[in-house]
DNA sequence: GGCTTTATTTTGACGCTGTCAAGATAGGGT
DNA sequence: ACCCTATCTTGACAGCGTCAAAATAAAGCC
């Protein structure tokens, strides 16, 4: 038998996958500080450290999610933007509001995928930091696209201008997510001074002009 | 005796003040997360459970440190704006500066101070929460005073800006201290970047006007 | 001084965590 | 029927936060 797909009942069936999908689940119940890899184990029905088989250590695991959500993520914004009814300024808008509502609906997620735990003392795994890099690559481009459009400013290096606008999205998305400041309901007035901001259309500096 | 202070060979001396102050050692040698009660108890000289009788828990103790840590940066940021020397425009870019540097010279406590650890899950102190709520109003008055003297934008109102703009000083924090991207080399340009974009000062964007 | 009261610290214990080493088990190939 | 190898389990270790109860030392009062 070559596939392991189709023997459900060889030890396990396929318990990295049935890892991941229970560590998805608890992570949505209890955060990630809520899982360990006992009660993972727990959950899937082996031992303690059968997990320790697939997963070098709970780290790797880790990474694997935050992996899928770079994937998922990235489909996301891809089908964002390959609607061919959006025009440039439309995709903006509807890049900010979407980047904001993946962090807010899945804070958990987000905070694997950006949060210290991963990229702090250099453990990410290489399919992780490729991911990641080619995700933020993509922003970049498009930023540049749309200075050439005309939607943001031209007068800027695009790479300055991502990082810059990069920084407040998930600046943003962080205050939200961990809970320092601002309920939900103005998040929608924030997301549009944001928008004005970025695209410099906030109203004359001086008075005297 | 009434005063505790006067004691030096009490039980301990004041063992309070004495785990704060080795607790900020710890952290800034193995961060945060490198913190435990019971080596922090054994640094002391003290037995494991002994910071239990002056901080309720460990988010207790680590509450104080971040209001600590607030009242050092209010103390800092009163200084430099309290030097008659320099203008609005000045005083706006030495702020930026100076967050900036504050969070990137003491990650750790930075991480205290604006992290999930105590503000999810509704733990933090009392004192904190008042602590932190008086430097954000703080920013949002000085960032009415900039709007009223043409430094920044006032076609806006300055909650929704004050929001925007620590959003984008934190996310910059977050992304470099959790060594998610940015060498530190760029920041100064990123820096100079988000200075103009928060004066609206980049450029025009339609090629048309 | 001696006695009591109170503040402070310690010892012991519990349940939880991540993870290593060694043994058990079961499927695939011959 | 055999072995090999992939997979899983059992046992163990060190570490963690924290509770309860016992021990200690200081302070207050006579």
């Amino acid at each position: 038998m070559s596939a392991k797909d189709l023997k459900p009942n060889y030890h396990h069936g396929d318990l990295h996958d049935s890892l991941l999908q229970a560590a998805t689940l608890i992570i949505r119940e209890a955060g990630v500080d809520g899982l360990s890899m006992r009660k993972l184990a727990d959950r899937v029905g082996v031992s303690r450290t059968a997990p320790y088989h697939h997963f070098r250590d709970k780290q790797a695991l880790l990474s694997e999610l935050a992996l899928k959500g770079f994937r998922q993520y990235s489909q996301q914004i891809d089908a964002l933007f390959s609607d061919p009814a959006l025009d440039g300024t439309q995709r903006l808008e509807q890049f900010v509001r979407h980047y904001l509502k993946f962090a807010l609906d899945n804070p958990e997620l987000y905070n694997l995928m950006f949060g210290q735990a991963l990229w702090k003392s250099g453990s990410p795994s290489d399919a992780l930091r490729t991911e990641a890099h080619a995700t933020f690559r993509d922003f970049v481009k498009r930023v540049g696209d749309w200075q050439q459009q005309g939607v943001l400013p031209a007068g800027c290096e695009t790479l300055r201008f991502a990082q810059v606008a990069w920084s407040t999205l998930h600046g943003l998305c962080r205050l939200v997510n961990d809970g320092i400041y601002v309920e939900a309901s103005s998040i929608d007035e924030i997301c549009a001074t944001l928008l004005s901001l970025f695209r410099q259309q906030l109203g004359a500096i001086s008075p005297a002009g």
